[in-house]
DNA sequence: GAAAATTTTGAAACCGATTTCAACCACTCT
DNA sequence: AGAGTGGTTGAAATCGGTTTCAAAATTTTC
């Protein structure tokens, strides 16, 4: 039910024209900064927007211009601080080219993420963001194809289409492992998140990869899924923790999951790291805690929000260019040795160890003596 | 620059209705579920929308109807785990309404609220939620006497108007003091949020009403700004604790500050709580962790953010009712005691002990024994 | 079977901006 | 003085829906 125009109504661009007496167009063309304005005619316009405290409909201006100067965020869990952390990254980017950014929160479910990619679908955002595709996703598979602007961050699709960039997990992964093989663990669990997710399924690769490599076989039993969540995990690690040989070492699919074994091992009256090592991935804000000090391979979160949103803008500008060469970026892991793999059971104590893992394999941990050490990734864009 | 219309374009009512054969109106009482369509003509609709996969224009919408189904959620950081929180149970509480959420992060900046103010405005949201305003807030407060659907959560203003759900800060900080004074603690450090803040400054009132009931001085050299921020309250912690007469107990502002203060004790050597007692409030979700154990003041997080969006749905549909009389609640703390207050160094161990603190201050935390039990606010609704 | 009542439908106005296009204006240049 | 130039301006079309209103179609009533 429309309401009748009346006096309290909300300005329109129609009032400011008859106060300054000039067209519509005219108040147009000074709200946008166009050329071809007498200076009078400019501030006389200036005038009675101030006036009339006009605020231009950004509906109608979407509606006209074909572009809403809006961006769909969807993240699988916004509690978790991986997420926040590249959110704020995003919306602060955003923010600062004059975009906005709807939030979605689809908890993993392939049926929410596709509820709200269809309603930002309807919504006009000029562009959406996912940090949390499925492996495979015909939803995104579909949006990728039609050649609408999207970006991936910290997950992919297994096709490989689509503009993205993640962490190289496997090898990620594959160097955690080897961390803790040189540590001499020998029996390792792992919690992996969800199987149908890119990083689950890299991180896990890279794990058994270390593992042949170092001649050891990869127990099945040894490897649970924890959904990427901190409850979940602790339930998978005190069933891992109750084998009749069990792991003297467990890396999480991330650190969420990773402060759930750590739970799971009180729990069950085992000291980390002296009766059991912990890793995990995303090097959030608390892993640094001094109660915690968890060991893990570091994500560049901020950096990866706002480069999610510089190329957004760039693939807005040219959308074909981007979906016959799209822009794909592969970061290098940095792991950041704390006290939960026990590395530092044994001589100093100083601080945090960061360090852009040498490939192939030698022992991690070791070049960022002292003080800590942050080794920016090195890049490898791949068209 | 508007692009020709080209046979990619996406398809629009009129295609649908030229496709059905029928006028663009009848498409609209389709789409939106009006009565006096006959079902034939429905059907026939229905099967034009479906073979053009047609999607309606959201933003068309908005411009006819005036309402956009967009609320705009204005908090200071979503990297801190409680605006996470409440934000995950706006966003969820608003999708199963229809409704969807710009995020915007202010940083506890004047100027960015001011600007995101004016920008969900030129968007016209339905209604904006903040969960930061600013004690003293002309650009809320002229929102609010305006008439424009606002639902504060969290922080209120001092004038007290609005729409509102907040904590009982004061008495939280005092039960907390209390808590803390029965302790045998007489030296109880206190670092505050940002001073322009009504949740800074009531749970200062609190911790001082507590201390002159108990006949001590309030101290000022006990009470240091921390931003709630952890790195804030991490330097302000440190200084507190260089005083020639250190304190044996601090409060922090919230939880993530709580959290900075035990890094402080940790970096001078002290262990909490032997050597220092630590508490916060909020319960946000780490604080439970068992290498943190941070005794707090709990906040129904979840439940927060949903009543604040069911009250907003409520206001929109009535602005003037609740113009005349707005909705605020205000929520009973609950005292979660943990290990970081030194409340279980004698005694049993057995997890958490929840109670909402019976007024005036009796001795707190003895009430839930054994196993965790959470007792549920009273609500005193006003109005 | 006609009048009355009711349901169904489409033409047209509207939401509030942008953009196109042609007209107008004030110059400058022959 | 007239043609040409380029800066200024407004009328009107447009974006893609919703809503009003009256006409058309159908059903009900007598």
């Amino acid at each position: 039910m429309p309401q009748r125009r009346t006096s309290r109504q909300a300005p329109t661009i129609g009032d400011v024209a008859r106060r300054a007496g000039v067209s519509r167009a005219t108040v147009s063309r000074v709200l946008n900064e166009y050329p071809h304005v007498r200076p009078q005619v400019r501030t006389d316009v200036q005038r009675a927007i101030r006036a009339l405290r006009y605020r231009p409909d950004q509906v109608a201006r979407s509606l006209a211009r074909r572009e809403t100067k809006t961006l769909g965020l969807v993240v699988a869990d916004i509690t978790n601080p991986f997420y926040a952390e590249t959110a704020r990254a995003i919306v602060e980017t955003a923010r600062g080219h004059g975009y906005h950014v709807i939030l979605c929160n689809t908890d993993n479910l392939h049926r929410l993420q596709e509820e709200y990619v269809e309603v930002l679908r309807q919504r006009r955002v000029d562009g959406i963001i996912f940090g949390s595709v499925f492996l495979d996703d015909p939803v995104v598979e579909a949006l990728v194809e039609a050649g609408y602007p999207c970006v991936m961050y910290n997950r992919r699709l297994r096709s490989g289409r689509g503009n993205y960039i993640v962490l190289d997990n496997a090898s990620a992964s594959h160097d955690l492992t080897r961390h803790l093989l040189d540590l001499g663990h020998r029996h390792i669990g792992f919690i992996t998140g969800l199987r149908d997710l890119s990083t689950a399924s890299e991180r896990l690769r890279g794990y058994r990869a270390a593992l042949r490599a170092a001649g050891l076989p990869a127990d099945p039993r040894l490897m649970r899924p924890g959904a990427f969540k901190a409850e979940m995990a602790q339930r998978a690690a005190q069933e891992l923790l109750k084998l009749p040989r069990r792991p003297t070492a467990i890396m999480a699919g991330n650190d969420l999951m990773a402060l759930g074994v750590m739970q799971a091992a009180g729990d069950l009256g085992l000291r980390v790291p002296e009766d059991l090592a912990v890793v995990g991935f995303d090097d959030i804000e608390i892993a640094a805690h001094r109660q915690i000090q968890l060991t893990t391979m570091a994500q560049q979160k901020a950096e990866m929000g706002r480069m999610a949103v510089v190329w957004m803008l760039e693939i807005i500008r040219d959308p074909r260019r981007y979906r016959r060469e799209p822009l794909q970026q592969i970061l290098t892991p940095t792991l950041v040795v704390r006290r939960t793999c026990g590395a530092l059971l044994r001589g100093d104590k100083s601080g945090d160890r960061r360090a852009t893992v040498p490939r192939p394999g030698r022992r991690a941990g070791r070049s960022g003596e002292g003080k800590a050490l942050r080794v920016p990734s090195s890049r490898k864009e791949k068209r």
